[in-house]
DNA sequence: TAGTGCTGGTCTCTTTTTGAGACCGCCACT
DNA sequence: AGTGGCGGTCTCAAAAAGAGACCAGCACTA
């Protein structure tokens, strides 16, 4: 009983040394974070990584995303400096994508992530398999 | 003119080259990434990482969760095998989550990714000012 | 010259996901 | 007898995402 209470006691003094004296509110890890955590957002990180990439081949290069969350998506990666956009007046005017020196100092970061996923997605598969099964 | 259909050409190649010869639909490092991506995935990784928790214990260390999401990103991350889940027997029971040795093997990688974010979220923040500022 | 297609989007409608909050049994403590 | 913590589930409303029609402008083809 005793033990309980002490420890959770000291599990509250963690919570409040966690992220540098508050809780994991306001923590501005946590915005930058949930912005590349949408669903399309490393994967379009990811391609324009590789090169710059035209709104259309995009599209093309990410058959299942919609026209639509494909605008937003680039949309706020614009916002938050990780991709570069310019028009081109061509006709019809074409629009390229690219990142940022931000964005390219981001995606670095997230590569160490999608190495990993390279190297270990049949474990996270296998435990997938595993847990269905058991389930069932 | 031509200059673009060759250009759209080359860029099309390293299309099928991307990701070991398909495109970025059935690609295997997706659906991994995809598991970490969700709202409160990194956000419970990050504590779990820190040491196990209990139940009612994060629910307080990230205060605007849901019970539902918790419950719900807790079961899909023990599902995908970073966290594991174990139920003592005390009264009332008490559940304890902990990462697994593929959890924290994950989060190494992760991990990168939140060290870039406590480097550079002030970067961020301006970029977002910077744009909306513009928009205006 | 009429038809077709490509450009990069926006707009609307439907479906899925998420959030808010009530509710549950069980037990300890007051 | 009432209150509160435990770890959830259930329902309902709100927000986000997906599907697909539509747009103007120009090039190419028939």
């Amino acid at each position: 009983m005793d033990s309980k209470i002490v420890n959770l006691r000291s599990k509250l003094e963690v919570y409040k040394a966690v992220s540098g004296g508050g809780n994991f509110s306001n923590c501005p890890v946590r915005e930058v974070i949930q912005g590349v955590s949408g669903k399309w957002s490393s994967l379009l990180m990811m391609a324009l990584a590789e090169q710059p990439y035209r709104f259309g081949e995009l599209r093309r290069l990410v058959p299942d995303i919609s026209q639509r969350m494909l605008t937003q998506t680039l949309y706020d990666l614009q916002r938050d400096g990780y991709v570069h956009r310019e028009v081109f007046p061509t006709k019809p005017p074409s629009v390229e994508y690219s990142l940022t020196d931000l964005g390219q100092s981001m995606f670095g970061a997230l590569h160490q992530l999608i190495l990993w996923a390279e190297l270990n997605h049949d474990a996270v598969r296998g435990a997938r398999a595993d847990f269905d099964a058991a389930q069932a």
